[in-house]
Formats: structure tokens, sequence, C-alpha cells
DNA sequence: ATGAAAGCGCTAACAA
DNA sequence: TTGTTAGCGCTTTCAT
């Protein structure tokens, strides 16, 4: 079907060797370069990379597994990343594990036996035993989003701590004491960071840990429905919540509609990670908003110096988060 | 590195053919069954696909090209069909061409030096030009969203025209004589689809169309603020706007809120695709929704069953839109 | 049912 | 610089 080096080779009279140093950036006499070029053109001859991949143990091929595509964070990196690391050659395969650990686990064995030459991970699987076995082969892994300590790879997130503590402080100093927060999973990594942020702006403003307020979400937006649902049920005194993840946020906005409660006026809100959604919002969300595209391009780029052998070190890449004020916080008069 | 073949031929004291056999599905005494699997056991044995698909011409590998991840319809889709690829051992590979047609022909390059078994596109390019060299390999496409004639592939959408004329109807029947429509760019077929359902409504009710109240977008949420904007300064009349994709919906709403437009007081709404987004509107949006999971469905069990090599006709699947009613929709009182 | 051997398209070591 | 050759790990005749 498609022509080979050895297609090229006849029609040449070269040798393979001659061939393959042409490809991969050897030093072929000027005449030999024209006719090899010539050649490629007339048979549109493209290298095989299966074939070079079989030989080099390496597929120029990335594996992501992320919980769930339909998150626009995840999407938004996915994007960014891909981007970059095509324009290198490598291909991305995509593995959305639907927030299910078992199908996280398969979609890394799936891509060892894809002989992908790295993985990028945002992690539901707290402990990194998936991914032990692929490092063990030497390849790198990256982790997104989530730290796992005493693994041997990179990690690209965001001062989650500072980001929720900053957004409590920000409720606080507007007089705001009964703040109810909307976290995710409390065996996730940005939980247990965002929910220490929330803690300690209360610590420091001398103020005591309301239990009843601290509301566990699922990151889909049927349960930050629900999520809402429960703080506004268990906490009549409540004025304010914090939402911590995107999908939440859209939840919890549509709880608040549903519940027919106003926004400040009723309720103040500070959410995440959509900026334009919280410009859609009527009043506009104050929102906690993370560089999803620094987030890529530091993820890819960490990738390809691996890859390149470049670097051999890990490191922790922590990114600073932005707040983007709205009108979703009132400013209460009783301070 | 990693345990061969050979590894376990020498352990078993069998044949390379045997073991081989074994792993395709054919014939082996049970005795020997048994030693082989015991071998790939103690040398956790793994198929290499890279060298299989040296062999068979064969990746297991399939090309997705959109124009644009972060676009819900885009990652729904893509989710859901990943999904069902990868339960049969298909990895897929994501190129988001950022809706640019150099990029996209790019990406359709790049996926066919990566000897892809199939690609699935949902195409920027109407002509379908970046998409013969791989059709001629003998490989199935299939396109997402938008038809293209005279090409030999599959194609799965929605039925365009009909959607659209009934959102049209929806509005008409409310009294809205002066009803915007935002589009996507005139070249994309969607966007000519749906723009004849909306005249078809026109005619049907026996209106004149008028030119100003037909704009076109980019499919972008920024692009969606301008196409409003742009429509509520040319046309001061206009008391209802349908809007054709998901993120040019969001960027109506912003733009509506930020003009100070009420809904559905000042302006009625019809937008698309997103049911949640649609619930937190307040008041909630009445959108046209794409099935976008049966979308998915059908795209990967056409794949599936062409690489099987169960399906050799091309066909066209059109699926139904739904209308989900919110109050968006003002019923005009002098009809 | 099993084994021997050729070869998929490429790279890389070695010789020339 | 270039050619020859031996694999990379697998599938697939063709014998047995």
């Amino acid at each position: 079907m498609a022509a080979t080096m050895k297609d090229i080779a006849r029609r040449t009279g070269l040798g393979l060797a001659t061939i393959s140093s042409y490809f991969n950036g050897g030093n072929v006499r000027e005449k030999n370069r024209i006719k090899i070029e010539e050649a490629i053109q007339e048979l549109h001859y493209e290298v095989n990379e299966v074939a070079r991949g079989l030989k080099t143990n390496a597929t120029k091929t990335i594996g992501v597994v992320i919980p769930e595509l339909n998150n626009t964070f995840c999407s938004e990196i996915i994007t960014g990343m891909e981007d970059i690391l095509r324009s290198r050659g490598y291909a991305t395969i995509i593995c959305d594990c639907r927030t299910d650990r078992q199908l996280e686990k398969e979609a890394v064995e799936f891509l060892i036996r894809k002989r992908v030459d790295g993985i990028i991970n945002m992690p539901m699987d707290a402990s990194g035993e998936n991914l032990r076995p692929f490092l063990k082969t030497g390849r790198p892994v990256i982790l997104i989003d989530r730290h796992i300590s005493n693994l041997d790879c990179d990690c690209v997130l965001v001062d989650n701590k500072k980001a929720a503590r900053h957004a409590v402080e920000l409720l606080l100093e507007n007089g705001h004491r009964e703040i109810g927060i909307i976290v995710g999973p409390k065996d996730i990594y940005t939980t247990q960071e965002r929910l220490q942020g929330y803690c300690k702006a209360y610590e420091k403003a001398g103020l005591p840990l309301k239990e009843s307020l601290i509301c566990s979400g699922d990151y889909t937006i049927q349960g930050g429905v629900r999520a809402l649902e429960e703080l506004v049920q268990r906490n009549p005194e409540m004025t304010a919540v914090f939402v911590t993840n995107y999908e939440m946020t859209m939840g919890a906005v549509i709880g608040i509609n549903e519940l027919g409660i106003r926004i400040p006026d009723d309720l103040s809100v500070i959410g995440f990670d959509n900026r334009s959604f919280a410009r859609a919002c009527s009043p506009r969300l104050t929102i906690v908003s993370q560089p999803t595209h620094e987030i890529a391009r530091e993820v890819a780029q960490i990738m390809l110096s691996h890859l390149d052998g470049k670097q051999t070190e890990h490191i922790v890449e922590k990114f600073e988060t932005d707040m983007i004020i709205g009108k979703s916080v009132r400013k209460l008069g009783n301070q």
C-alpha cells in the first residue's frame, strides 16, 4: 500500500541506512538528499511511526486520564496541552474515567498496553498505586490539580489553600459570619486543601467552625443543586456560600433560583472557575478563577522536557488563582 | 524489559505460533492453555500492540477531529464515544483544531501519519478534501453534525431544519413577529440548515423576512455577546431571539444582562443545547436540545461495525431534537 | 494442534 | 558518508 523506506531506497539506489539517517537528522550528501526528497515526493512517502515505535520503544503518544471530560476545568487544560503536544508530534489519547476509581485504574492499564510515552493524570485515586507500574517503566507521569506524596512524578496545581482562604476572607470582610462551603468528596486532595483554607480564615477571624456549614458534593451540577439545598435547609441563618468548582457552582445557582432565593440580597455567593458563566449570571458572580491556560502549558512543557531527556528531577509547580469580583457578595450592615 | 511472546514460548516450551494462536482465539490444547496462562501470570506478559499493529496494519486507534473541545456539544459527544471505543480496545486521539481550517487539515494529516484505523470528524471544511487521502486507504470516516455530499462516508446529525423551524414557530405562535436569529458562520452546514428552518417558519406564517434580523456569530461566547448587541442595536422592534448553539446562547444571555434587558419582558429567548445552563438562568431558558448521548453512541457503533467489517454501506443517521420549555418566551398580547 | 520461518517497516551497530 | 545486516515483537503461511 503506502510506500516504505525500501521503496525509496530502491528508487534512489541508496541503502536503507542512508534513508533512515536522512529522516533522523544525520548527514547525507547534498546530491543524495535531493534524490531522496524527490523520491519522497513521487511516492508520497511518510515515515511509519508504528514501525519506528516498535524499534525505538516509543510511540510518540501521551495518555491523559481525567475524571470527566465534561468538566470545563479538564477540557480547558486538555485543549491547551493537546495543542502543544501535537505541534511536537505527540498524539494525545484521552481517557475519561467518569469519576470512577475502578475505571481510572483500567484506563491506566489500557494506556500501559498502548505503550504511551507518558501519562498525564488528574487522579481520583489518592494513593498513586495505579501509576506505579507505569513509573517502573521509567516513563514520566505528570499529575494535574491533585498532589500525591511519595510518588515519583511531577505535579502542576494551584494554591488551593490560599484560594479558599482569600474567598472566605472576602466574605468575612463583608460582615458574613455564617458561611457555607460546598466542597468535593472528602478524599480528594483539593477538597482537603480548600477546606483547610476555609478553616484557616475562620480561625484567623477568631470565629468558631460549624460542621453544618460544610457540605460535600460530587463535582457535578446535580450534586451542586443538592448540596445547596442541603446547606440552606440545615442553616437558616447562613448568609453566604462558597462553591469550590464550576459544575457545582452552576448547580448552586440552579438551586438558588429554584428555591426563589435572591443573590446577593438573601444569599451571597462566591463560585469557581468559569468567568463566562459568572458573567452570564445576574447579578454577576464573584468567583475564584484558576489559570487553566498556564497550567496546560506548564504540564505540556514539563512532559516534553522529560521526553527530550532534558529534565530528570521532579518538580511541583504551584500557580496562584485570581478573584474575579462580581456583584454576588453583599456587604452586611451589622458588622 | 517487558516480557515478549518469545519469553513465554521459551518458558512453556511451545512454539511462537501456538502462543499467538492462544491470543487470537485459536485452538490450543487444554494442557498448553494452562501452561501459557501460568507463564503470562508469572511474567506479567501483555501483548505489545505496537508490534501487532505493525504486522496487522491496524493500530486500534481512532482519530477525532473537532473544532473546539471547549464546546460542550463536542465534549459530550467525545465522552460518550470514547467510553464505548475504549471498552472495545480502541484508543481515541483527540485533535482540537481551534475552529481553524488549516489546523484541521494538518490534524487529519497528523492522524494519517499516526496510522489511525478510522477518523471521526466534525468538519470545518465543507468540501471534504482533507479527508479524501484517508478515505483512499479504505478506512472509515464518520462525520458528526455536518453533512458533506459526495464524500464516501457515514454521517450522524440532527434534523437542524426542523429544529429551527419548531423553535421559530413557537415564537410566532406566541405572537412574535420580529424574531432575531444568531447563527454560526454562513459556510457551515448547520448554519445553512437552521437558517432554512427559520425562513420556512416565516414563509409558512406568510411573513416577510428581514435581513437585519439574521446575525452570524462564530460559535464562541464572546461571539454570542457581540451578535446579540448587534441585533438589538439594528432592530429596536425585535421582541425575540433564537440562538443556535450553546456557547452563543451563553453569550447572548451575557449581552442581555449587560444591556439591562429583561427576559422575557423585554426580549424572549430560545437557546440551544445545554439543559443545565438553561436551568441556571433566571428565568429558565427555553431551549432546543440535541441528543448528544445518542449521537455519541451511534457514531461509536457505526465506527465499530465498519472496523469489524460488519458494515460496508454508508449511512446518514438523523436524530430529532427536543424542545425544553422554560420561561424565557413571553406571550405577546396583541396577536 | 503445533513448530519453523518469513516478514511487517523501521533503527542502529558495524564495516567499508 | 553509506551499505549490510540483525533485530524490535508480533502474525501468518506452510509443514508436520
